[in-house]
DNA sequence: TTGTTGTCCTTGGTATACCAAATATTCAGA
DNA sequence: TCTGAATATTTGGTATACCAAGGACAACAA
């Protein structure tokens, strides 16, 4: 009936990623006949399209139902953050104490190890890492649910991430080995201490820098 | 622009509450003509609820994208049950640890009193409770995110509280005093292990009565 | 100049027409 | 009776037409 993937559908990756690269920039309106033309589809898949992002937070409708894209309170950011962190010291958790191929976990080392040398990828190339990781612990904890829930999570955050800390780079990847490491140890306990460093730090990071711009 | 609610909105709270009430029994295919002509409506507002309802978790596309009342499987029980008790251990603890008014605790204790001292309310009756009871909570922790994460999450497992477990009844009111003591008494230890109790009960019993039907 | 009012336009909400794919059905031929 | 191809029907996906509400703006009166 359909060919391969929807209209519909391929409109939400394509919104879902200029919201994400920052090209939709927060607060910007989706109005329904502009993006139709813009996108060179109907209005029936725009308005599906956004129906979808607004309930995965990243477009919320204001004033009189106008779509517009998500202007991220600190607020929220704090409050997803602390729910990630709930969640995710749980994952790390799980996954440390089921077996799994050391491989895995040694892939990523490996890059980690790289970026410690010297090599610095780009924000986009490192926010991808720093994704598909945090996806990989929570997906070989077993819970589909719990991976679902980070993932929604993580995604709201991810216009932060592009626009990363450079001075939080090195100290994040040293907590992203610590966690690797308590994996691969396959000690529980490590993992979820390391997770919640991690986020924790992360969290401090975010609010100080935001509250020196301010 | 629209009259209050718009015909869609309306539409998902029809459809959300057949499917909760058990009248839209898990399997039943949600076809958009059908459904537009049962509830008076066009098949556009049909489509939107719909995806919302899909978004929920209530609904799911299964083959060729027929939307189907989800038939939730043990698996998604638990690991709804395992996230709940992440989310909620955490909402006890910290609504134990800031003031509240001990009048909204104080009713909810009331009426538990009422249903231990023979007055038992229906089924119904006593999901809305516990709903309202546990969203309570969930509100006073002062994270809206939790909160909403919370209320999605037992919303998905609400077509099984209406089918309640009977021996489950004095326990759980039992249980829902002791979460409720330890937040009048703020402390936060015991409001998370209570409720850490309450959610271990609640999978145990649900568990162990499936498989008695099995 | 200022305030009001009426018109126009934009916007999201809804209904509906049409399409393509998949399935069900029918009917002819062996 | 059985088979298989042609046809009808059903279904979700998409495009589009229409509507009412709200806002912008111009024109006119004080």
């Amino acid at each position: 009936m359909q060919k391969e993937q929807s209209l519909a559908e391929n409109t939400v990756q394509r919104l879902r990623t200029m919201i994400l690269r920052g090209e939709l920039a927060s607060g910007t309106p989706l109005q329904e006949r502009t993006f139709a033309e813009k996108l060179g589809v109907s209005r029936t898949p725009v308005r599906e399209a956004i129906a979808r992002l607004v309930s995965e937070g990243l477009v919320t409708r204001t004033h009189r139902g106008v779509p517009t894209v998500n202007r991220i309170s600190i607020t929220e950011l704090v409050e997803i953050l602390h729910a990630r962190r709930l969640l995710e010291c749980e994952t790390a958790r799980q996954t440390a104490s089921v077996h799994s191929d050391p491989e895995i976990w040694l892939k990523y080392k490996r890059i980690l190890a790289g970026y410690l040398s010297g090599e610095r990828p780009d924000r986009a190339e490192h926010a991808d890492f720093d994704y598909a990781l945090h996806m990989q612990i929570a997906r070989m904890a077993g819970s589909s649910l719990l991976c679902e829930m980070i993932e929604g999570l993580k995604l709201k955050t991810r216009i932060f991430d592009q626009g990363e800390i450079p001075a939080r780079f090195e100290p994040g990847v040293r907590e992203h080995i610590a966690i690797l490491d308590a994996i691969l140890a396959r000690d529980p306990d490590a993992a979820e201490g390391a997770m919640r460093v991690h986020i924790d730090n992360a969290r401090e990071a975010i609010l100080t820098h935001i509250n020196r711009l301010m």
